[in-house]
DNA sequence: TTATATAATTAGATAAGACTAATTATATAA
DNA sequence: TTATATAATTAGTCTTATCTAATTATATAA
């Protein structure tokens, strides 16, 4: 498999589990980084392969082994933006890109490794789960700010969106893993959320950014 | 720069360093593991990019930036070597193919904290030197066992393939990186060489293999 | 110097992946 | 139901990197 059928595959994993069901070509293309044509050209190959379900004008969905092949390309993924920030230190907003090139190098035996010397973790810097060799997900329960209530308290626990301006946009706001906050109000206007950090003022954030974080509630 | 230019840039320097100046495209075509029209497109596209001396039908070589360009792509090969064998475990017979592709993502951010992260090393796993970020070659001797006189007694410190063919017959031999031995006789006819290691008994390798096995001799 | 073997190059194909521009589907509003 | 906006696809082009087969250079031996 060539490394941009990989990346197609895994955006279009990706894309369905945010909620693009059936995912369409204007949508991966835009996931990708490319034009709806480019889109359609490989989403007819994939579907050739057997790794997409395709109906023509329609959406479309992945295979059984369409999924497999994503999950892994997820995995090798994960693992390398693991590396790259717990390893060698480069900061979290630019491990992304790079994990996308080292992705594409599908050895077994390399990514089974660097699982090993990482001591077999469940997450990545960003919060997602890292997929297992056999391709399962530990399962885990994920809310987002979103699903909160007034008054409730919660601690940081990942990031649906690992491109650059939205981490960038986190870490300005001071709103890393782990860090706890409670829902001061929710504004019905716009489906905003004012939340406020402990040891910190509070402040608002959009709908769309609530749903971006994953958060674990306190016990 | 695409990975087959920085490829084919490679070993370029690695052919005119083993003794093929000029270069030549057959030469080339070998190295690589292509055809020699391949190597005669690529050579010509390199010409034009300004990184290759070329002279339609006679020999060519590397500019002064191509030759700085080859030395980044070894830069990057011998780091990731290293880190794969020390850090992941993974056999050194393997290394060369990953490290193959991993060379290929040109990122200073990455290979230099890479290199931090290796404690800047010295040598890669086949005992060849590593460039450092500026393309410049820390200064060591190579001798070969080729060189040596009869009586003489050495210690392995490289190689000069890192093929899996001729690493797998080193490593059957016994000589690997450290192994102290004596030349015990050369063979006139076809330039052969006995040799016999510490601790086991001797044994003739031939003229090409003494060529490729860099030595330190004993103080 | 001419014949010949070897090396090098050219010509022409192919495959992957991307693009633009044009066309065709689909779904929604009037 | 028809008009229209949006989405999707097709047609055709480009680039990169390969290949085979044919042709042309070069250098060596007679």
């Amino acid at each position: 498999m060539t490394a941009a059928e990989q990346e197609y595959t895994k955006q279009i994993y990706l894309g369905i589990s945010n909620g693009h069901s059936p995912m369409h070509t204007h949508v991966l293309a835009e996931l990708v980084g490319a034009r709806p044509s480019s889109a359609t050209d490989m989403v007819k190959k994939l579907t050739l392969k057997g790794l997409v379900n395709y109906r023509k004008s329609h959406g479309f969905s992945l295979t059984e082994s369409g999924e497999q092949m994503a999950l892994q390309v997820i995995r090798r993924h994960r693992l390398w933006e693991l590396f790259l920030t717990e390893n060698l230190k480069i900061d979290w907003k630019e491990v992304h890109a790079m994990a996308n090139e080292l992705q594409c190098i599908n050895s077994d035996l390399l990514i089974n490794s660097l699982e090993a010397y990482l001591g077999y973790p469940v997450y990545d810097p960003h919060g997602e789960v890292i997929p297992d060799a056999k391709g399962q997900i530990p399962q885990t329960e994920r809310m987002e700010i979103y699903d909160l209530k007034v008054n409730q308290g919660a601690k940081v626990s990942g990031f649906r969106d690992s491109g650059k301006p939205f981490l960038a946009y986190i870490e300005k706001l001071g709103l890393l893993i782990g860090q706890k906050f409670k829902v001061k109000s929710l504004i019905d206007y716009n489906h905003s959320v004012e939340i406020k950090p402990n040891g910190g003022s509070s402040f608002i954030i959009t709908k769309e950014t609530a749903q971006k974080i994953y958060v674990t509630i306190n016990e």
